[in-house]
RNA sequence: GGAGGAGUGCCCGAGUGGCUAAAGGGGGCGGACUGUAAAUCCGCUGGCUAUGCCUACGUUGGUUCGAAUCCAACCUCCUCCA
């Protein structure tokens, strides 16, 4: 960007990489420094947690508030009863409305670690659901007051649905709708909260750009847009999967030893970047670690899981997690932090096989998977290759927590209960 | 409503009566190399109380000793027409 932006908000998105695209960066620019602006960011209730994936929109808002304005979390517990179409090659399966409410209400539990929503003056976070409008909708009075400013035309023109057009899959009318109803929430949060700004993954972009349009013509109001880039790893995946699957938010979902791990994990080429967007160290500290060469780039790697499992799960546990990880890593012990399961001797019997002790221990999905495991020599009993697949443990062999690998990173912990 | 095309394993995609748990690729997992990195190379990749059994090629029935493969009906999607 060109653009030297006057207000810290914009300051900070451009200098740390969060920024892909503003629908008008002067305008929006002068706006955040005359006053406290207030921006949204919407969040589907698709599942339990929100994952990694949506961590950036996190922090964009964590720094809006640290700037001055006020996030807005529109949770969308009206608009993910349709489902958003954008990019998708299918169409998503329905979630009950029951499903909604319960997802809503454990992805509420991980914004409070990022968001003051009890702060004592203007930037005061708010945290609410489009369900509160989008419920009781009347079908024909929306139509006759929203639906006329939308273009079929032009709505089939965006890129976020030309691929499920193009292609052999279809849209259905009802996810069709779904940028309308986004659209609307941008109109409604101006309307009720004078919110100004909507801010969303590059992907939205179609999205924020109707609610913007919208909102002029209805209300004649200029709101803004301002979009992040879509996230992959420099080795061009997508963000937030890994070893065993997403990296949700939630510490009840993955265990901070584990998130912990994932950020350790980062490819050299992600670490500067990262740490600029997902950690609040100073810019030049981020670049100075970030341009680590050889294993030196460790130490960075240790620093950003700590600095982003603190802010996700609290410094105890970005502490323990690393305790953990230095003693199985470096030392080649075990720490407690490993993720552990926990057998009572009525679990056990007469003897349990090693395989299902590795298949309960979530090390792998099948009894099948875990004896090629070990026919790979893969599989590991306290850090003893395992050879035999045939091998029962006993109570006796637990008096001690006993220590399941798989490859070299992936560890477990078995324990005998009472 | 009419005509034509399509529906295969986590995904893409070959197969068009037995040799098919189904080529190939991707992804995933394990190994080597390293730095708990990337790239590369090698191997594995439906499940189970396992010399056998179960599930699987849109769904349901049928033909056959035998079907993903043939037939019928249905469902869904795509394209064109109305």
């Amino acid at each position: 960007m060109t653009y030297h932006p006057k207000s810290d908000f914009m300051r900070v998105m451009i200098e740390r990489g969060f920024l892909a695209d503003c629908t008008d960066y002067q305008s929006l620019d002068e706006a955040l420094v005359e006053g406290v602006v207030p921006a949204y960011i919407g969040f589907d209730a698709t599942a339990k947690s929100l994952h990694v994936g949506s961590l950036i929109q996190i922090m964009m808002l964590r720094w809006l508030q640290k700037t001055g304005h006020k996030p807005i979390t529109l949770m969308g517990g009206g608009t993910t009863k349709v489902g958003d179409p954008s990019f998708r090659a299918d169409e998503r399966p329905l979630l009950t409305p029951d499903q909604i409410d319960d997802n809503i209400a454990g992805i509420k539990k991980v914004f409070a670690n990022y968001i003051d929503y009890d702060a004592e003056n203007d930037s005061k976070a708010v945290m609410i659901n489009n369900a509160e409008w989008l419920d009781d909708l009347n079908y024909l009075d929306f139509l006759r007051d929203i639906g006329r400013h939308f273009s079929v035309n032009r709505m089939l023109s965006f890129e976020s649905v030309k691929s499920r057009l193009d292609r052999e899959q279809s849209l259905s009318f009802l996810e069709f709708n779904y940028m309308i109803l986004q659209a609307y929430d941008f109109l409604e949060l101006n309307r009720r909260y004078g919110c100004l700004l909507q801010m969303g993954g590059s992907d939205q972009w179609g999205n924020i750009v109707n609610g913007i349009d919208l909102t002029r013509r209805v209300l004649d109001n200029q709101i803004f847009g301002l979009t992040s880039p879509l996230l992959t790893t420099s080795d061009g995946k997508k963000m937030g999967k890994s070893l065993s699957g997403a990296i949700w938010l939630n510490s009840d979902m993955l265990s901070s030893y584990e998130f912990w791990q994932f950020w350790r994990n980062t490819t050299d080429a992600d670490v500067g970047r990262f740490l600029k967007l997902y950690t609040e160290l100073p810019l030049e500290e981020c670049e100075r670690l970030g341009a680590l060469e050889g294993s030196d780039i460790n130490d960075a790697k240790i620093v950003l899981a700590n600095e982003v499992t603190k802010l996700a799960h609290g410094e105890e546990a970005a502490k323990a997690a690393e305790a953990t990880a230095r003693e199985v890593f470096e030392k080649g012990g075990t720490g407690d932090d490993l993720p552990t399961i926990s057998l009572t001797a009525q679990d056990i019997g007469d003897g349990i096989s090693i395989v299902q002790l590795i298949v309960k221990a979530g090390l792998v999905k099948s009894g099948k998977e875990a004896k090629r495991l070990i026919s790979e020599n893969g599989a590991r009993v306290n850090d003893a290759p395992l050879e035999d697949a045939g091998m029962m443990v006993s109570t006796d062999d637990l008096e001690l927590p006993m220590k399941l690998s798989a490859g070299k990173k992936r560890h477990a912990l078995v324990r005998l209960d009472g």
